[in-house]
DNA sequence: AACTGTGGTATCTATTGGGTTACTGGAGGA
DNA sequence: TCCTCCAGTAACCCAATAGATACCACAGTT
């Protein structure tokens, strides 16, 4: 018997798809543990590079005006001596939070192979 | 007044990481295109390539590889002709399936800057 | 006769993305 | 006095990744 190929039911991510766009953010390097630390709370640039310690400046700061740019984030720039600029999570931003939780749920039980 | 470093409340994603682990997986080109594809049922390499076009049969043997040996998927030859591949979430794979939905709810809203 | 479909692998190349280092300029703490 | 901290930017380098192309051998369809 010959193979034909099957139509798949799964509706395309449809036009200039979400899943991808979405992707061409979390899929940076360090963009979910920013994130995940931005969940807790507003947070400075400096206690971001405290938090994930291998992360880089350069990385760092492409990472958080990208997000600011997609409307993930805000960043607020704070009066103090000397003055700091405080990143934090908007109500789209936390909608990020629920996919993060699930990615780390099953990241805990990949097999470690390969 | 001088800045001092906050604690930050959220616990860090704990030793090995496990959204690292599974970042590692999706932050892959085309990764969650095949789970999205896949989250319909059983499908064969040649239907994944149909499903997503620009993928490349390198790129998407790679990808089913690394997800076979994480044990998201399984790997099943078929005795047809000729003989065909079929390829199927594993129940550790169903569980990405709430991930990728939710990242592509936020990637419909995301602003299209930058 | 020619094309499609089977599931890949081998090889080469181009890009890019992340890492590293150095620098800013002033203030506060030890 | 010297070090740290603030929030980055600029320049350079390298490895990894994805893309493109070609190829396998055979069966069934048109």
């Amino acid at each position: 018997m010959a193979l034909r190929l099957r139509k798949n039911k799964a509706p395309p991510p449809p036009l200039a798809c979400p899943l991808t766009q979405c992707m061409s953010l979390l899929g940076k390097a360090w963009t979910p543990n920013v994130i995940w630390y931005l969940s807790a709370g507003p947070r400075r640039f400096g206690e971001l590079r405290h938090d994930i310690p291998r992360i880089s400046a350069k990385v760092l700061s492409a990472r958080l005006r990208e997000l600011t740019g997609k409307g993930v984030i805000t960043r607020q720039v704070l009066a103090t001596s000397p003055p700091s600029v405080e990143y934090t999570l908007t109500a789209l931003g936390q909608e990020l939070i629920p996919a993060i939780n699930a990615i780390v749920e099953v990241g805990s039980k990949l097999k470690k192979k390969r």
